[in-house]
DNA sequence: GCCCAGGGGGCTC
DNA sequence: GAGCCCCATGGG
């Protein structure tokens, strides 16, 4: 169907995005309580399923030291055993040691004053900081940020690659244009189109195991017709 | 037991 | 700049 349909690239984006919104619903993302608890959450959600960032966090709430001066306070080693459960928990340790060392060398431990700055510069600067990527950037920029900036993950690239509207090895830049090139930047898609697109894509992998197969047109719950 | 989650760094070529 | 490997939990 969509494939079949000579309609402009905005046009076609919509109508992926309205299938996906009137399917799941409203996503309402990043689930958090402060901007501060959206970049750890980026942070720890890297390769790892949100159920297990949902725990580490829950640890890092009980123990009082979900803030930049608490977390550089404690040792790695107890800081690593607090997020164990978010997977790569040693790595993920240092990232948010360097990102907390950064607001305090740049910031004053200040986040608003990081967050405020124009978009370009903002991601200049996280793109900076050890463990952030493009992925991490743009989602902090998009969900603590609140600034319009389209986050792309390999969901987004295996659904893109299935609706042939994307090659399978396409580089995080060349796919995030072919929305900020068809798209107004509007905070509210930007925010739900990537939430639902993930949604979509955790759904597919649930019924089946194999994700090469999961976006079938026989199987894809919103109808979106896909091309292998 | 196997697969893979809301990736990124470091190294090689 | 592309292609690897490493990191290393927990649920289905």
């Amino acid at each position: 169907m969509i494939k079949d349909i000579h309609i402009g690239k905005r046009i076609l984006l919509m109508n992926i995005f309205d299938r996906l919104l009137h399917h799941y619903g409203q996503q309402n993302w990043w689930p958090s309580d402060s901007p501060f608890e959206v970049i750890i959450g980026a942070i720890l959600t890297q390769s790892a399923s949100w159920r297990n960032v949902e725990k580490a966090i829950g640890n890092l709430k009980h123990m009082q030291v979900l803030d930049p001066v608490s977390l550089l306070e404690l040792p790695h080693s107890k800081l690593a055993e607090i997020i164990r459960p978010s997977i790569y928990f040693n790595t993920k340790a240092r990232k948010i040691k360097a990102f907390c060392a950064y607001l305090r060398e740049y910031y004053n431990f200040d986040l608003n004053r990081l967050l405020e700055h124009d978009l370009e510069t903002l991601r200049w600067e996280l793109l900076s900081i050890y463990g952030i990527g493009y992925e991490t950037a743009d989602a902090i920029i998009l969900y603590a940020a609140q600034q319009p900036i389209f986050v792309i993950d390999n969901y987004t690239r295996r659904i893109f690659n299935r609706l042939d509207l994307a090659p399978r090895d396409i580089s995080y830049a060349s796919l995030q244009e072919l929305f900020t090139l068809n798209l107004q930047p509007n905070l509210y898609i930007f925010n739900e189109y990537h939430a639902l697109l993930d949604q979509h894509g955790a759904a597919a992998c649930k019924k089946t195991p194999i994700c090469q197969d999961c976006c079938l047109l026989d199987i894809c719950p919103t109808g979106m017709r896909y091309t292998s």
